[in-house]
DNA sequence: GCCCAGGAGCCCG
DNA sequence: CGGGCTCATGGG
């Protein structure tokens, strides 16, 4: 099975996903925006990403969804009000996601980042220097970059993660351990290099793994069968 | 009570 | 440069 056959099964499978969740206006619930072609995003949906990255690292989405919703609350999907907060307060608002300490210095990182370079420069860049940049910002590592590149910015960047490892690795296709820059390689050269793909790929990717290839497998009623042919 | 969830940084040999 | 530890809540 090759990357392009498992995309098709999983597109077949699950069909369109909406990813990523963000919240509409005039609303503080963050909701999943199906459809097939690229929305365009405001500039508060792109920080309520890209704040969403960081508080999902390794943490369920329901947890941090809690978080979201009291920081629309408090109207702290805003760079400005996100460095003036005191880090105290801040944890306290996102509390439920987990690491509550530790995100809210990485929120104010983020933030500062963010007001330094500014969106516009920074949605102009080349993604490989984008990447780097991102990289550089202390509590942002390979797939929280990658996830706001893909998501936010809307730039081809495949997103690796746990369950991409876990699936992969399952059919037969790398190593469960193998290197984040490895497997991503892998997948794109198999893939279109499109936004729209990298984004549905990853979605059904997490959909799979959280109704079939969880860590303790459920291979009853599995798309993808990877016993069949291993 | 246990395990797990859309990771990253730091320290240590 | 890799392995182990820490961070932490909420749901099953």
């Amino acid at each position: 099975m090759k990357v392009l056959e498992i995309y098709k099964e999983l597109c077949k499978g699950y069909g369109q996903q909406g990813w990523w969740p963000t919240t509409p206006e005039n609303s503080i619930n963050p909701k999943y925006h199906p459809g097939n072609e690229l929305r365009k995003l405001s500039d508060k949906e792109k920080i309520e990403i890209i704040f969403g990255a960081i508080l999902t690292q390794n943490t369920s989405w329901k947890n941090v969804e809690k978080a979201i919703v009291n920081l629309n609350q408090k109207k702290m999907i805003d760079i400005d009000r996100v460095i003036e907060a005191e880090e105290k307060d801040l944890a306290e608002l996102i509390k439920a996601s987990g690491y509550y300490n530790q995100k809210a210095k990485k929120l104010k990182h983020m933030a500062k980042f963010l007001k330094e370079n500014g969106l516009r420069k920074l949605e102009h860049m080349d993604i490989q220097e984008l990447r780097q940049m991102l990289l550089s910002v202390n509590g942002v590592g390979k797939e929280t970059a990658d996830s706001i590149i893909l998501y936010a910015f809307q730039k081809p960047i495949f997103v690796i993660d746990a369950y991409t490892r876990r699936i992969f690795s399952r059919l037969g296709l790398c190593d469960e351990d193998v290197e984040y820059d490895e497997l991503q390689k892998f997948i794109a050269e198999g893939l279109d290099e499109d936004v729209l793909v990298y984004n549905q790929f990853h979605a059904l990717i997490v959909e799979h793994a959280k109704r079939n290839c969880r860590k303790k497998q459920e291979c009853d009623g599995c798309v993808l069968k990877c016993k069949s042919f291993k």
